[in-house]
DNA sequence: GCAATCTTTGCAGTAAGTGCAATTAAGTGG
DNA sequence: CCACTTAATTGCACTTACTGCAAAGATTGC
């Protein structure tokens, strides 16, 4: 479809985040004004809500979304689990990018900020929930039985630890944190 | 120490707490302003704030707490975990109260506002973390191996579900449908 | 280059939330 | 009962987030 209209698009987007987390990372996020991020980014206090609904989001990731046909791959899979549960989890991972400085720095300012930290605990609650749907249906296909609800916050936990430790420490690439930890649930979790 | 202030001051904090309720169950928590509810609850818009640091905290439970006690109780416990995790929740299901038609309709008013359904989320997320704490000094003074984290991920969903089939039914008390969901890990996980 | 469509922007307005200083009420010790 | 301390309530002015609307500007498809 569009091309130069959603390039542009975009591009304003990627510089309205870097130019909130800039200021952010320099003075705090409650110190941080939607006027001065505007500024900032070289766009209209009113435009910056065009972008973001309000003024968190521009310091949270963008949403993330399986590509198309991951998903019946995963609920009509056959393998292990915690195997399935990995490959679904690659694509997602890789969105996540390489920056992994900046993302660092997002994680600083919202380590700092109650009201911000919260909406990333919720954004992980409503993965949870997702990944439990999904386990469901998953069950439900196999004729298997079991509490999807019980896996899905054992693999979202683990999901967020392995998250954690990727960002939070030097080596390993995100991918090798996260499924380290979802390796982890065999241990305490029968294999299906 | 003090007596009249103390109790009039919680006194106060109620009539703040219903009128809230009232307004944004009969109106939406977004059509509800904060001088509605001062003056509903016949105090200064300002007033409001004293008791409240934001809006949505009146339509929050005020925080529990573990009576004395309690939890060295558990951390040095030596039944089964979720025996003594039963235990230890007793006394904090209790202070949730019998007033279950206006918990109904504080989980209403969250189910419909965003902004209130993810700061219950991350409350649930902080008591998680709060669990998980106390199962992590347990095991290290039983000197026992394991992951306190997938522990406390499994305990946490398991009330917070118990929770919600309390809110959204009939019959059972609160303590019943949580320690219910509570044993319902046993199933999938090793009893210690 | 014209018409439809989307984007940006300014402006005016609502409501949340804060800091401060004055007033009023409660607790305490004599 | 009276001073004195301490806490609670309030009014006021102010900042900031966020919205609706309508006008102006840019993009696109034809």
């Amino acid at each position: 479809m569009s091309s130069l209209r959603e390039r542009r698009r975009q591009r304003t987007e990627e510089t309205i985040r870097h130019a909130a987390v800039d200021l952010a990372s320099e003075l705090g996020l409650d110190n941080v004004t939607t006027d001065m991020i505007s500024k900032a980014a070289g766009i209209s206090p009113r435009t910056f809500f065009n972008y973001f609904s309000y003024k968190e989001a521009a310091f949270l990731p963008p949403a993330l979304n399986f590509p198309e046909g991951d998903v019946e791959r995963f609920t009509q899979g056959t393998g292990t689990l915690l195997a399935d549960i990995t490959s679904l989890m690659k694509p997602l991972i890789d969105q996540i990018g390489d920056d992994r400085d900046f993302v660092r720095r997002t994680h600083e300012i919202a380590n700092a900020n109650p009201k911000l930290l919260l909406l990333r605990i919720s954004a992980f609650h409503e993965f949870e929930v997702i990944i439990a749907g999904l386990i469901e249906k998953r069950l439900a296909f196999n004729n298997e039985s079991g509490d999807a609800c019980h896996m899905a916050a054992l693999i979202s936990a683990s999901i967020r630890r392995g998250f954690e430790v990727w960002v939070t420490s030097e080596s390993k690439s995100v991918g090798r944190c996260i499924t380290a930890k979802i390796e982890a649930i065999s241990t305490i979790f029968p294999a299906r």
